[in-house]
DNA sequence: CCCTAACTTGCAACTTTGTTGCAAGTGCAG
DNA sequence: CTGCACTTGCAACAAAGTTGCAAGTTAGGG
């Protein structure tokens, strides 16, 4: 489950609005389902929760709101190793990254920060004079209750 | 570009074979492709690739083969952040893990080790009680040649 | 408050990537 | 050499995402 966001409700709407991004209907929902989602969600999972809200949005226009969120750098995209699928997840871009765990038995997501990641990130910068703009940590392995 | 194998050519089909799964000219040859690579490629690739040694092969035969390999283990999954679209590329499974490094201008993919990477995992696995499997750490950003 | 240009949407059709059922072919243990 | 389980190729399918375009909407300037 995603780490519980600090900042206000509308974050994502604001932060469009300062880049002087055209507000309609449809984003304001699709960004509502994003900011409220207690877990990751997939695209289609987006459209499925819009549509309960507003019956005619479309597929189309989640798939382009989530490259609109993609290429501000608001949302982050995941695949957590395609345990559940070929698709793609989606989070709000965290103040500070953080690791995905995919259970491969029962599928759940843990998420971890830890400083060791950030450093790790430092010495990329440093040693290979890579400057990093993502940097996704996805492990798969067995949560505490399916190791046993 | 992946790190060069010490191993002697021929070892995923060796570990095949010890696992007891059957030869064939298919396997051989896509085996081979993926042991000779000198960078990472994608199914597509690896198809064109065995086409022009065995024009037969089909597109079905390289998922399968690499379906048989990631379920052994054999080979390690990445997306490269779809920097390159929204396929995945395989590679070896190396004896230790390392990161992948995309520079979203000019694509290059270069590869690092790192302690420290180390003992993240082994800081998930010890504060998280999470046996690891498998771990995935893809960073995008600009490489030291696109970054000036 | 209204106009208008520029932007956004929905639709349908399409592309790409990967999967499946099945008949025919093949590897390999005995 | 033989048999049978395993593998292949084909064709059809499925899932995920993209594109062109006509119609609808947003928001800034007058």
């Amino acid at each position: 489950m995603p780490f519980p966001q600090t900042e206000a409700p509308g974050a994502l709407q604001t932060a469009l609005l300062t880049r002087g991004i055209r507000m309609t209907k449809q984003r304001r929902i699709i960004l509502g389902i994003i900011e409220t989602a207690s877990q990751h969600l997939d695209a289609a999972q987006i459209l499925r929760k819009a549509v309960r809200i507003d019956a005619n949005i479309n597929r189309v226009t989640v798939y382009r709101t989530l490259g609109l969120l993609k290429r501000h750098g608001l949302v982050d995209e995941l695949d957590l190793l395609h345990v559940k699928g070929e698709g793609h997840f989606y989070e709000r871009r965290p103040q500070r990254d953080h690791m995905h765990m995919t259970c491969l038995r029962c599928g759940k997501v843990q998420e971890f920060e830890s400083d060791l990641f950030d450093r790790v990130k430092g010495q990329v910068e440093r040693d290979c004079h890579f400057h990093i703009l993502v940097a996704r940590f996805e492990i798969g392995g067995y949560c505490s209750g399916c190791r046993k």
